[in-house]
RNA sequence: CGGGGUGUAGUAUAACGGUAGUACGCUGGGUUCGGGACUCAGUGGCCCGGGUUCAACUCCCGGCACCCCGACCA
Protein backbone atom coordinates (compact mmCIF):
# COMPACT_ATOMS: atom_id res chain seq x y z
CA UNK A 1 0.00 0.00 0.00
CA UNK A 2 1.67 2.92 -0.99
CA UNK A 3 0.51 6.27 1.20
CA UNK A 4 0.63 8.62 -1.24
CA UNK A 5 -2.07 6.66 -3.29
CA UNK A 6 -4.12 6.36 -0.33
CA UNK A 7 -7.61 7.19 -0.05
CA UNK A 8 -7.45 8.27 3.45
CA UNK A 9 -3.87 7.99 5.46
CA UNK A 10 -4.73 9.86 8.67
CA UNK A 11 -7.57 12.40 10.15
CA UNK A 12 -4.99 14.78 11.08
CA UNK A 13 -8.17 17.21 12.83
CA UNK A 14 -9.74 16.66 16.03
CA UNK A 15 -12.26 14.04 16.57
CA UNK A 16 -15.17 15.99 18.26
CA UNK A 17 -18.38 14.28 17.63
CA UNK A 18 -17.59 11.08 19.81
CA UNK A 19 -17.21 10.48 23.45
CA UNK A 20 -16.33 6.90 22.70
CA UNK A 21 -12.39 6.14 23.40
CA UNK A 22 -12.71 3.33 20.15
CA UNK A 23 -14.40 5.59 17.58
CA UNK A 24 -11.91 8.36 18.46
CA UNK A 25 -8.58 6.62 17.90
CA UNK A 26 -10.34 4.14 14.82
CA UNK A 27 -11.47 8.13 13.22
CA UNK A 28 -7.95 9.42 13.96
CA UNK A 29 -6.05 6.77 12.39
CA UNK A 30 -8.33 6.87 9.30
CA UNK A 31 -9.85 3.40 10.06
CA UNK A 32 -13.43 4.01 10.09
CA UNK A 33 -15.84 7.18 9.39
CA UNK A 34 -18.72 7.79 11.00
CA UNK A 35 -22.02 8.27 9.09
CA UNK A 36 -24.77 8.93 11.18
CA UNK A 37 -24.74 7.98 15.04
CA UNK A 38 -24.24 4.18 15.61
CA UNK A 39 -23.41 3.68 11.83
CA UNK A 40 -19.88 4.03 10.93
CA UNK A 41 -18.15 3.12 7.40
CA UNK A 42 -14.80 1.12 6.99
CA UNK A 43 -11.70 2.74 5.48
CA UNK A 44 -9.17 1.14 3.69
CA UNK A 45 -7.35 0.53 6.62
CA UNK A 46 -9.97 -0.45 8.93
CA UNK A 47 -11.38 -2.90 6.06
CA UNK A 48 -8.04 -4.74 6.35
CA UNK A 49 -8.20 -5.08 10.75
CA UNK A 50 -11.64 -6.22 9.68
CA UNK A 51 -10.37 -9.17 7.13
CA UNK A 52 -8.10 -10.16 9.67
CA UNK A 53 -10.52 -10.84 12.54
CA UNK A 54 -13.14 -12.43 9.72
CA UNK A 55 -10.72 -14.69 8.96
CA UNK A 56 -9.43 -15.50 12.21
CA UNK A 57 -13.19 -16.59 13.11
CA UNK A 58 -13.55 -18.25 9.56
CA UNK A 59 -10.63 -20.32 9.83
CA UNK A 60 -11.77 -21.71 13.27
CA UNK A 61 -15.10 -22.08 12.04
CA UNK A 62 -14.44 -24.37 9.26
CA UNK A 63 -12.04 -26.03 11.84
CA UNK A 64 -15.04 -27.52 13.91
CA UNK A 65 -16.40 -28.84 10.71
CA UNK A 66 -19.03 -26.02 10.12
CA UNK A 67 -20.17 -24.82 6.61
CA UNK A 68 -20.59 -21.15 5.63
CA UNK A 69 -23.77 -19.90 3.91
CA UNK A 70 -24.61 -16.71 3.32
CA UNK A 71 -28.42 -15.81 3.98
CA UNK A 72 -30.85 -12.97 3.29
CA UNK A 73 -31.10 -9.72 5.33
CA UNK A 74 -34.72 -9.09 4.76
CA UNK A 75 -36.82 -11.30 6.03
CA UNK A 76 -40.60 -11.12 5.71
CA UNK A 77 -42.46 -10.09 8.94
CA UNK A 78 -44.53 -13.49 8.90
CA UNK A 79 -41.41 -15.37 10.31
CA UNK A 80 -41.40 -13.61 12.78
CA UNK A 81 -44.66 -13.15 13.13
CA UNK A 82 -44.57 -17.18 13.96
CA UNK A 83 -41.96 -16.64 16.42
CA UNK A 84 -43.32 -14.60 18.48
CA UNK A 85 -40.81 -12.46 18.53
CA UNK A 86 -42.71 -9.83 15.79
CA UNK A 87 -43.58 -8.60 19.70
CA UNK A 88 -40.88 -9.76 21.94
CA UNK A 89 -38.05 -8.01 20.12
CA UNK A 90 -40.16 -5.00 20.23
CA UNK A 91 -38.99 -1.61 18.86
CA UNK A 92 -35.67 -3.08 18.17
CA UNK A 93 -36.46 -4.74 15.07
CA UNK A 94 -35.45 -2.28 11.88
CA UNK A 95 -38.92 -2.94 9.90
CA UNK A 96 -39.01 -1.80 6.15
CA UNK A 97 -42.29 -2.14 3.36
CA UNK A 98 -41.51 -2.51 -0.13
CA UNK A 99 -43.46 -0.79 -2.95
CA UNK A 100 -46.75 -3.05 -2.15
CA UNK A 101 -46.70 -2.31 1.53
CA UNK A 102 -45.25 -5.56 2.42
CA UNK A 103 -43.78 -5.62 5.75
CA UNK A 104 -40.44 -6.99 6.36
CA UNK A 105 -37.88 -7.15 8.99
CA UNK A 106 -34.08 -5.96 8.26
CA UNK A 107 -32.37 -8.95 10.58
CA UNK A 108 -31.20 -8.54 13.75
CA UNK A 109 -30.59 -12.56 14.02
CA UNK A 110 -30.89 -15.49 11.92
CA UNK A 111 -32.82 -18.14 13.65
CA UNK A 112 -36.54 -17.58 12.64
CA UNK A 113 -35.06 -17.80 8.62
CA UNK A 114 -32.58 -20.70 9.90
CA UNK A 115 -35.17 -23.22 11.20
CA UNK A 116 -36.95 -22.69 7.66
CA UNK A 117 -34.44 -23.97 6.47
CA UNK A 118 -33.64 -26.85 8.80
CA UNK A 119 -37.55 -27.52 7.93
CA UNK A 120 -36.78 -28.10 4.87
CA UNK A 121 -33.30 -29.89 4.54
CA UNK A 122 -33.04 -31.61 7.57
CA UNK A 123 -35.78 -34.67 8.03
CA UNK A 124 -33.93 -37.67 10.14
CA UNK A 125 -31.71 -38.23 12.48
CA UNK A 126 -29.21 -39.41 9.76
CA UNK A 127 -29.33 -35.64 8.64
CA UNK A 128 -27.56 -34.46 11.76
CA UNK A 129 -25.98 -32.95 13.53
CA UNK A 130 -25.56 -30.17 10.93
CA UNK A 131 -23.58 -27.05 11.72
CA UNK A 132 -24.03 -23.81 9.46
CA UNK A 133 -22.92 -20.24 9.97
CA UNK A 134 -23.01 -16.71 7.89
CA UNK A 135 -20.87 -13.49 8.81
CA UNK A 136 -23.70 -10.86 7.91
CA UNK A 137 -24.81 -7.46 8.52
CA UNK A 138 -27.54 -7.09 11.49
CA UNK A 139 -29.41 -4.21 12.28
CA UNK A 140 -30.79 -3.46 15.51
CA UNK A 141 -32.39 0.04 15.80
CA UNK A 142 -30.86 0.46 19.74
CA UNK A 143 -31.89 3.60 21.44
CA UNK A 144 -28.27 4.30 23.19
CA UNK A 145 -25.68 4.11 20.47
CA UNK A 146 -22.62 5.82 22.06
CA UNK A 147 -20.19 3.51 22.81
CA UNK A 148 -18.71 4.17 19.11
CA UNK A 149 -18.16 0.73 17.14
CA UNK A 150 -19.50 -1.52 20.41
CA UNK A 151 -22.76 -0.74 19.72
CA UNK A 152 -23.98 0.07 16.48
CA UNK A 153 -27.77 -0.10 14.27
CA UNK A 154 -25.69 -1.98 11.51
CA UNK A 155 -22.91 -4.28 12.08
CA UNK A 156 -21.11 -7.80 11.27
CA UNK A 157 -21.77 -10.43 13.19
CA UNK A 158 -21.14 -14.20 12.64
CA UNK A 159 -24.10 -16.03 13.60
CA UNK A 160 -23.44 -20.07 13.60
CA UNK A 161 -26.29 -22.46 14.06
CA UNK A 162 -26.36 -26.22 15.13
CA UNK A 163 -28.85 -28.71 14.67
CA UNK A 164 -28.54 -31.62 16.99
CA UNK A 165 -30.82 -34.88 17.78
CA UNK A 166 -29.90 -35.53 21.08
CA UNK A 167 -29.37 -33.49 24.14
CA UNK A 168 -26.19 -35.03 24.92
CA UNK A 169 -24.52 -33.68 21.43
CA UNK A 170 -26.28 -30.46 21.72
CA UNK A 171 -24.59 -30.27 24.82
CA UNK A 172 -21.27 -31.45 23.27
CA UNK A 173 -20.70 -29.27 20.63
CA UNK A 174 -21.65 -26.35 23.15
CA UNK A 175 -18.43 -27.05 24.89
CA UNK A 176 -16.63 -27.18 21.93
CA UNK A 177 -17.82 -24.10 20.96
CA UNK A 178 -16.89 -22.51 24.01
CA UNK A 179 -13.13 -23.70 23.19
CA UNK A 180 -13.45 -21.97 20.01
CA UNK A 181 -14.56 -18.74 21.38
CA UNK A 182 -11.79 -18.73 23.76
CA UNK A 183 -9.38 -19.18 20.92
CA UNK A 184 -11.17 -16.96 18.38
CA UNK A 185 -10.75 -14.33 21.19
CA UNK A 186 -6.94 -15.40 21.94
CA UNK A 187 -5.87 -15.01 18.71
CA UNK A 188 -7.70 -11.38 18.33
CA UNK A 189 -5.46 -10.28 21.55
CA UNK A 190 -8.30 -10.13 24.06
CA UNK A 191 -8.49 -11.86 27.50
CA UNK A 192 -12.60 -13.24 27.65
CA UNK A 193 -14.29 -14.85 30.34
CA UNK A 194 -17.48 -16.94 30.79
CA UNK A 195 -20.10 -15.35 32.32
CA UNK A 196 -23.94 -17.35 32.78
CA UNK A 197 -26.69 -15.05 31.51
CA UNK A 198 -30.54 -14.68 30.91
CA UNK A 199 -31.50 -16.13 27.47
CA UNK A 200 -34.06 -13.18 26.79
CA UNK A 201 -36.29 -13.78 24.05
CA UNK A 202 -34.16 -16.44 22.49
CA UNK A 203 -34.19 -19.19 25.27
CA UNK A 204 -35.79 -19.73 28.33
CA UNK A 205 -32.21 -21.22 29.39
CA UNK A 206 -29.17 -19.52 30.62
CA UNK A 207 -26.60 -18.65 28.11
CA UNK A 208 -23.24 -17.96 27.89
CA UNK A 209 -21.67 -14.54 26.96
CA UNK A 210 -17.42 -14.10 26.64
CA UNK A 211 -16.89 -10.86 28.28
CA UNK A 212 -13.94 -8.59 28.34
CA UNK A 213 -13.25 -6.42 31.49
CA UNK A 214 -12.68 -2.82 30.66
CA UNK A 215 -14.44 0.58 31.74
CA UNK A 216 -15.80 1.51 28.47
CA UNK A 217 -18.30 -1.86 29.07
CA UNK A 218 -21.94 -1.14 29.02
CA UNK A 219 -22.49 -4.38 31.17
CA UNK A 220 -21.93 -5.70 34.70
CA UNK A 221 -20.25 -8.46 35.41
CA UNK A 222 -20.32 -10.33 38.77
CA UNK A 223 -16.95 -12.44 39.54
CA UNK A 224 -16.18 -14.98 42.01
CA UNK A 225 -13.64 -13.86 44.10
CA UNK A 226 -12.21 -17.16 45.08
CA UNK A 227 -13.23 -19.42 41.63
CA UNK A 228 -13.95 -18.86 38.23
CA UNK A 229 -17.28 -18.24 38.49
CA UNK A 230 -19.12 -15.64 36.62
CA UNK A 231 -22.35 -14.17 36.03
CA UNK A 232 -24.55 -11.35 34.65
CA UNK A 233 -25.56 -9.38 36.88
CA UNK A 234 -29.06 -9.31 36.18
CA UNK A 235 -29.73 -12.64 36.32
CA UNK A 236 -27.54 -12.34 39.50
CA UNK A 237 -30.15 -10.05 40.99
CA UNK A 238 -32.73 -11.93 39.83
CA UNK A 239 -31.30 -14.99 41.34
CA UNK A 240 -31.09 -13.29 44.55
CA UNK A 241 -27.37 -14.32 45.53
CA UNK A 242 -24.55 -12.08 47.07
CA UNK A 243 -22.20 -15.56 47.30
CA UNK A 244 -20.81 -17.86 44.68
CA UNK A 245 -22.93 -20.56 44.48
CA UNK A 246 -20.17 -22.84 43.55
CA UNK A 247 -17.55 -21.94 46.52
CA UNK A 248 -19.54 -18.82 49.10
CA UNK A 249 -16.58 -16.94 47.74
CA UNK A 250 -17.76 -12.76 47.39
CA UNK A 251 -18.80 -11.71 44.07
CA UNK A 252 -17.25 -8.73 42.59
CA UNK A 253 -18.75 -6.16 40.08
CA UNK A 254 -16.79 -5.19 36.84
CA UNK A 255 -17.77 -3.14 33.95
CA UNK A 256 -17.90 -5.53 30.88
CA UNK A 257 -18.06 -5.81 27.79
CA UNK A 258 -19.57 -8.78 25.44
CA UNK A 259 -17.70 -9.87 22.53
CA UNK A 260 -19.96 -13.24 21.65
CA UNK A 261 -22.28 -15.55 23.35
CA UNK A 262 -23.65 -18.83 22.97
CA UNK A 263 -27.49 -20.29 23.41
CA UNK A 264 -28.84 -23.79 23.61
CA UNK A 265 -32.04 -23.14 21.78
CA UNK A 266 -33.65 -26.26 22.80
CA UNK A 267 -36.55 -26.43 20.62
CA UNK A 268 -37.95 -23.31 20.84
CA UNK A 269 -37.56 -22.48 17.05
CA UNK A 270 -37.45 -25.59 15.25
CA UNK A 271 -41.37 -26.61 16.84
CA UNK A 272 -42.28 -22.91 16.58
CA UNK A 273 -41.39 -23.27 12.82
CA UNK A 274 -42.73 -26.86 12.57
CA UNK A 275 -38.74 -28.06 12.20
CA UNK A 276 -38.91 -32.01 13.12
CA UNK A 277 -37.18 -34.77 12.08
CA UNK A 278 -37.88 -38.66 12.18
CA UNK A 279 -35.45 -40.42 15.05
CA UNK A 280 -34.06 -44.02 14.93
CA UNK A 281 -36.88 -45.29 16.84
CA UNK A 282 -39.62 -43.43 14.21
CA UNK A 283 -40.67 -40.76 16.16
CA UNK A 284 -40.89 -37.46 15.06
CA UNK A 285 -39.08 -35.13 17.28
CA UNK A 286 -38.19 -31.09 17.19
CA UNK A 287 -34.42 -30.49 16.36
CA UNK A 288 -32.44 -29.47 18.92
CA UNK A 289 -30.86 -26.13 17.96
CA UNK A 290 -27.86 -23.85 19.38
CA UNK A 291 -26.84 -20.36 17.74
CA UNK A 292 -23.49 -18.36 18.58
CA UNK A 293 -22.85 -15.17 17.95
CA UNK A 294 -19.56 -12.58 17.62
CA UNK A 295 -19.85 -9.44 16.85
CA UNK A 296 -17.05 -8.71 14.56
CA UNK A 297 -17.22 -4.62 14.03
CA UNK A 298 -17.43 -4.89 17.88
CA UNK A 299 -14.42 -7.14 18.34
CA UNK A 300 -12.46 -4.29 16.25
CA UNK A 301 -13.58 -1.65 18.25
CA UNK A 302 -13.12 -3.74 21.49
CA UNK A 303 -9.21 -4.55 20.15
CA UNK A 304 -8.83 -0.51 19.85
CA UNK A 305 -10.29 0.47 23.17
CA UNK A 306 -7.71 -2.18 24.69
CA UNK A 307 -4.51 -1.62 22.27
CA UNK A 308 -3.80 1.98 22.43
CA UNK A 309 -1.36 4.53 24.18
CA UNK A 310 -1.19 8.25 24.32
CA UNK A 311 0.20 8.39 20.53
CA UNK A 312 -2.57 6.31 18.98
CA UNK A 313 -3.22 2.38 18.37
CA UNK A 314 -1.17 -0.16 18.95
CA UNK A 315 -2.63 -3.32 17.25
CA UNK A 316 -1.42 -6.49 18.06
CA UNK A 317 0.10 -8.55 14.83
CA UNK A 318 -2.56 -11.03 14.45
CA UNK A 319 -5.23 -8.14 13.37
CA UNK A 320 -2.47 -5.35 12.11
CA UNK A 321 -3.62 -3.53 8.49
CA UNK A 322 -0.62 -4.15 7.89
CA UNK A 323 2.77 -6.01 9.60
CA UNK A 324 5.33 -3.14 8.38
CA UNK A 325 4.91 0.35 7.94
CA UNK A 326 8.01 1.76 5.87
CA UNK A 327 8.85 5.46 6.16
CA UNK A 328 10.46 7.31 3.92
CA UNK A 329 12.11 10.39 6.06
CA UNK A 330 12.90 12.94 2.92
CA UNK A 331 15.95 15.40 2.02
CA UNK A 332 15.81 18.66 1.01
CA UNK A 333 18.81 18.02 -1.28
CA UNK A 334 17.10 16.29 -4.48
CA UNK A 335 20.20 13.77 -5.00
CA UNK A 336 20.13 12.47 -1.89
CA UNK A 337 16.61 12.31 -1.41
CA UNK A 338 16.03 10.43 -4.93
CA UNK A 339 18.93 8.10 -3.11
CA UNK A 340 16.69 7.45 -0.53
CA UNK A 341 13.38 7.26 -2.05
CA UNK A 342 15.45 4.44 -4.45
CA UNK A 343 16.52 2.34 -1.59
CA UNK A 344 12.99 2.48 0.20
CA UNK A 345 11.07 1.70 -3.24
CA UNK A 346 13.13 -1.34 -3.31
CA UNK A 347 13.02 -2.73 0.13
CA UNK A 348 9.17 -1.81 -0.03
CA UNK A 349 9.30 -3.90 -3.79
CA UNK A 350 11.47 -7.03 -1.72
CA UNK A 351 9.01 -7.07 1.55
CA UNK A 352 5.94 -7.03 -0.37
CA UNK A 353 7.37 -9.61 -3.13
CA UNK A 354 8.43 -11.81 0.09
CA UNK A 355 4.43 -11.84 1.22
CA UNK A 356 4.67 -9.01 4.10
CA UNK A 357 1.97 -6.45 4.14
CA UNK A 358 3.75 -2.86 4.27
CA UNK A 359 2.10 0.75 4.26
CA UNK A 360 4.65 2.37 2.57
CA UNK A 361 4.55 6.30 3.19
CA UNK A 362 6.17 7.53 0.38
CA UNK A 363 4.43 10.94 0.71
CA UNK A 364 7.17 13.80 -0.47
CA UNK A 365 5.48 16.64 1.38
CA UNK A 366 5.04 15.83 4.74
CA UNK A 367 7.82 16.01 7.57
CA UNK A 368 9.67 13.91 9.72
CA UNK A 369 8.25 14.39 12.75
CA UNK A 370 4.76 14.61 10.83
CA UNK A 371 5.34 11.01 9.19
CA UNK A 372 6.36 9.58 12.66
CA UNK A 373 3.55 11.10 14.59
CA UNK A 374 1.04 9.34 12.13
CA UNK A 375 2.97 5.86 12.20
CA UNK A 376 2.18 6.22 16.11
CA UNK A 377 -1.51 6.76 15.66
CA UNK A 378 -2.01 4.50 13.06
CA UNK A 379 -0.23 1.54 14.95
CA UNK A 380 1.07 -0.36 12.57
CA UNK A 381 3.67 -2.92 14.60
CA UNK A 382 6.65 -1.80 13.12
CA UNK A 383 8.11 0.93 11.38
CA UNK A 384 11.08 0.55 9.43
CA UNK A 385 12.35 4.44 9.25
CA UNK A 386 14.86 5.15 6.20
CA UNK A 387 16.99 8.05 6.46
CA UNK A 388 20.14 9.34 4.58
CA UNK A 389 22.14 9.12 7.69
CA UNK A 390 21.71 5.68 8.37
CA UNK A 391 21.64 4.83 4.53
CA UNK A 392 25.15 5.95 4.44
CA UNK A 393 26.38 2.74 6.46
CA UNK A 394 23.42 0.67 4.75
CA UNK A 395 21.57 0.62 7.88
CA UNK A 396 17.73 1.17 8.42
CA UNK A 397 15.79 1.63 12.13
CA UNK A 398 13.29 -0.86 12.64
CA UNK A 399 11.31 0.32 15.48
CA UNK A 400 8.26 -1.90 17.63
CA UNK A 401 5.57 0.48 17.94
CA UNK A 402 4.49 -1.84 21.00
CA UNK A 403 7.62 -1.24 22.77
CA UNK A 404 8.70 2.20 21.17
CA UNK A 405 12.20 0.60 21.01
CA UNK A 406 14.29 1.08 18.19
CA UNK A 407 17.16 -1.31 16.63
CA UNK A 408 19.52 -0.71 13.83
CA UNK A 409 19.63 -3.09 11.28
CA UNK A 410 21.69 -4.09 8.05
CA UNK A 411 19.49 -3.32 5.43
CA UNK A 412 20.07 -7.15 3.58
CA UNK A 413 19.14 -8.55 6.61
CA UNK A 414 14.92 -6.82 6.88
CA UNK A 415 13.65 -9.94 5.24
CA UNK A 416 14.95 -12.39 7.37
CA UNK A 417 14.34 -10.30 10.27
CA UNK A 418 10.46 -10.39 10.07
CA UNK A 419 10.40 -13.82 8.85
CA UNK A 420 10.11 -15.18 12.64
CA UNK A 421 6.66 -12.77 13.13
CA UNK A 422 4.28 -14.65 12.55
CA UNK A 423 1.40 -12.89 10.85
C1' C B 1 -38.63 7.20 25.56
C1' G B 2 -37.76 11.48 29.51
C1' G B 3 -34.56 15.76 30.86
C1' G B 4 -30.81 19.19 29.30
C1' G B 5 -27.77 21.39 25.49
C1' U B 6 -25.77 22.75 20.61
C1' G B 7 -26.22 23.94 15.22
C1' U B 8 -21.15 29.61 12.07
C1' A B 9 -15.57 27.57 6.33
C1' G B 10 -13.33 20.73 5.14
C1' U B 11 -12.34 20.55 10.86
C1' A B 12 -12.34 23.17 15.61
C1' U B 13 -14.06 27.65 17.33
C1' A B 14 -15.07 33.61 18.34
C1' A B 15 -17.99 37.91 18.36
C1' C B 16 -22.09 40.91 17.38
C1' G B 17 -29.61 43.31 16.49
C1' G B 18 -25.85 46.98 11.77
C1' U B 19 -18.91 45.06 6.91
C1' A B 20 -18.70 37.39 10.21
C1' G B 21 -12.99 36.89 12.80
C1' U B 22 -9.13 33.26 14.39
C1' A B 23 -6.48 28.45 14.21
C1' C B 24 -5.70 23.98 11.61
C1' G B 25 -6.66 22.02 6.71
C1' C B 26 -6.70 22.94 1.45
C1' U B 27 -4.18 25.75 -3.22
C1' G B 28 0.32 28.41 -4.94
C1' G B 29 5.45 30.47 -3.77
C1' G B 30 9.98 30.55 -0.63
C1' U B 31 12.99 28.51 3.55
C1' U B 32 13.15 23.60 6.08
C1' C B 33 13.59 17.92 6.80
C1' G B 34 14.69 12.52 13.16
C1' G B 35 9.29 13.94 16.49
C1' G B 36 2.91 17.35 13.80
C1' A B 37 9.05 23.45 11.55
C1' C B 38 8.75 28.59 9.53
C1' U B 39 6.96 32.26 6.11
C1' C B 40 4.15 35.06 2.20
C1' A B 41 -0.21 35.02 -0.73
C1' G B 42 -4.85 32.72 -1.74
C1' U B 43 -9.42 29.50 -0.97
C1' G B 44 -13.67 28.94 1.92
C1' G B 45 -18.89 29.70 6.27
C1' C B 46 -23.91 31.60 9.65
C1' C B 47 -28.97 23.93 9.44
C1' C B 48 -34.11 24.71 7.15
C1' G B 49 -38.84 27.43 7.31
C1' G B 50 -41.80 31.22 9.44
C1' G B 51 -42.22 35.59 12.69
C1' U B 52 -40.55 40.35 15.25
C1' U B 53 -37.50 44.56 13.29
C1' C B 54 -35.54 49.97 9.22
C1' A B 55 -32.10 45.84 9.79
C1' A B 56 -31.69 38.77 12.17
C1' C B 57 -26.13 34.56 12.09
C1' U B 58 -27.82 37.02 16.64
C1' C B 59 -34.40 37.64 19.47
C1' C B 60 -39.17 34.44 19.15
C1' C B 61 -41.90 30.00 17.12
C1' G B 62 -41.76 25.45 14.37
C1' G B 63 -38.97 21.67 11.91
C1' C B 64 -34.62 18.86 11.20
C1' A B 65 -29.85 17.24 12.80
C1' C B 66 -26.34 16.32 16.39
C1' C B 67 -24.34 16.04 21.56
C1' C B 68 -24.78 14.94 26.93
C1' C B 69 -27.36 12.64 31.24
C1' G B 70 -31.03 9.10 32.58
C1' A B 71 -34.34 4.93 31.51
C1' C B 72 -34.25 0.72 28.19
C1' C B 73 -31.32 -3.15 25.90
C1' A B 74 -30.03 -10.67 22.83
Amino acid sequence: MLESKAFVSINRGAVEDETALNAQLLIRGGFVEKVMPGIYVYLPLGWRVYKKIETIIRTEMFRIGSEEIFLSALLPKELWIKSGRWESFGDILMKVNDRDGREYVLGPTHEELIAELAKKYILTYRDLPKAIFQIQEKFRDEQEVQSGLLKTKEFIMKDLYSFHATRQDLDFFYEEMKKSYINIFNQCGLKSYIVEAAGGNFTDENVHEFMLKTEAGEETTVFCELCDFAQNKQLKEAEGRDQCPRCGGLLKEEKTVELGNIFKLGTKFSENTGAYFVDRDGEKKPILMGCYGIGLSRLMGVIAEVYHDEKGLVWPVSVAPCLIHLIKINETDPKIDAKIKKQADKLYQQLTRKGFEVLYDDRVEFTSGEKIAEADAIGIPYQIIITAKNLQRELVEIKSRNSGESELLKISAVGNYFKNINQ
